[in-house]
DNA sequence: GAGTGGTCTAGACCACACC
DNA sequence: GTGTGGTCTAGACCACTCT
């Protein structure tokens, strides 16, 4: 007679805390979390239920499984996942290959404030501080992507071009080892533009050169937007692979 | 002793047998499925194994669960899901918003012979007979994007002009129908590109204007590829979305 | 061998659709 | 009410990893 409106499943219930802990830092990224029996009595189900619960949690690379080690938090700090939102890649390659490290140029780091669009964007004040991070993506040698980053200085403090250049590897796998914010998952929109001339100066093309404009906005737990950015990219033998499903 | 190397999950062997009986065309799109309980007869295994099997096909969007009704073949029939693989969208139109019909303009139909790549992206012989259908589509009266569609003969014979004009929604829709053939996944690869004279005069802009090419891909049950099409879109006002995950 | 995740089963009960 | 998919449980056994 409780009348409850909105039925949510047990499992639904046990991701949420699962969730809860991994956003309190019960478990950090890399880290094992506890097994599925040990869950199973903390919560007070089952471990089938539990099992659901990690199996959707696993679904969305927030944890990954490994048969006889156990349920580890995901991480970009692996070789094979430091680029795991990276959709470029060359046309003569197989989209499988995971063989396209690119190597990162950072080239300015500027403190501003929210504009109205980014402060929608990233759900924070009109005017708040964030950090505009530039930088240009090589690849096989040759400059392909030209990026702006935005990052909210309350998530993302004392954030500097030392900090940036000395961290090895993607910007994900630094920002995660160093505030401990992982990168869940993230939108994108894409269009065609011109280069611009500061665009066309960084990527060695003409002005008017059509590139990808692919704008971003990442999340991390729970849903929270943490970065914007944008990338402008050029297409000559690379390309954005997208799989439909 | 027999020392099986590949080890194949019971419900993997049940999914396979499912999908074998949608290639065979056992259940035609649209329709149900039987009930887990008797598929569990038929096959021999626990109720428990089968929904395992329909849980992955229903991963895929191959099988679409009902609750209080049942399991039924996935379609491109239904308005909702006329264009599910069409990623574009107004900038100022909701992500989830379905309410994006574009109007199909047909301008014309060939017959031609596969050429190398052509070929290769369709897995069949070189000069084997295709059919290249050209089309615009038109969103809220703007004609945004040229597509090319290439399709084998031999799976689709007889496709003219007349039947295509006919047909209402989307040619995936049309192509369930006509042939009983259902595309299940695609890949896409897109670049930036400059209108083309051809594209300048369908798309109504200048030549040069930055475009996004977006090359696809399209498969069948089993991972047969069935469709390779280009599309040059025009993005002012409209994005390709995607999510990363 | 001990511990982990992975599979499979059998049964109970809940939520939903149709009659 | 009957039948469907959806949830939850308990237990058995398999596959993998490490010691």
């Amino acid at each position: 007679m409780t009348g409850s409106p909105t039925f949510q499943p047990l499992y639904e219930q046990i991701k949420s805390l699962i969730t809860r802990s991994l956003v309190l830092g019960e478990w950090k990224p890399g880290e094992a979390i506890p097994s599925e029996m040990e869950l199973a009595s903390r919560y007070g189900v089952s471990q089938g239920t539990v099992r659901k619960a990690i199996d959707a949690l696993a679904a969305e690379y927030i944890v990954v499984r490994r048969q006889g080690k156990g349920t580890f938090v995901a991480t970009h700090t692996a070789p094979t996942h430091q680029y795991r939102f990276l959709r470029i890649r060359a046309d003569d390659a197989e989209p499988t290959s995971d063989r396209h490290h690119p190597r990162t140029k950072f080239i300015g780091l500027q403190k501003d404030k929210a504009d109205a669009n980014i402060a929608a964007k990233l759900g924070i004040r009109v005017n708040q501080a964030v950090v505009v991070v530039s930088r240009v993506l090589v690849f096989d040698g040759r400059p392909l992507i030209l990026d702006e980053i935005t990052l909210a200085q309350s998530i993302f403090p004392n954030l500097t071009m030392e900090k940036l250049v000395a961290s090895q590897g993607s910007i994900y796998s630094f920002l995660e080892t160093a505030y401990g914010t992982r990168m869940v998952r993230a939108e994108e929109r894409i269009k065609a533009v011109g280069a611009t001339k500061h665009a066309s100066k960084h990527l060695g093309v003409a002005i008017g050169t059509p590139l990808l404009s692919v704008d971003r906005v990442a999340y991390t737990y729970g849903d929270r937007a943490v970065e914007w950015r944008r990338g402008l990219c050029l297409t000559s033998g690379y390309s954005y692979l997208n799989d439909l499903a």
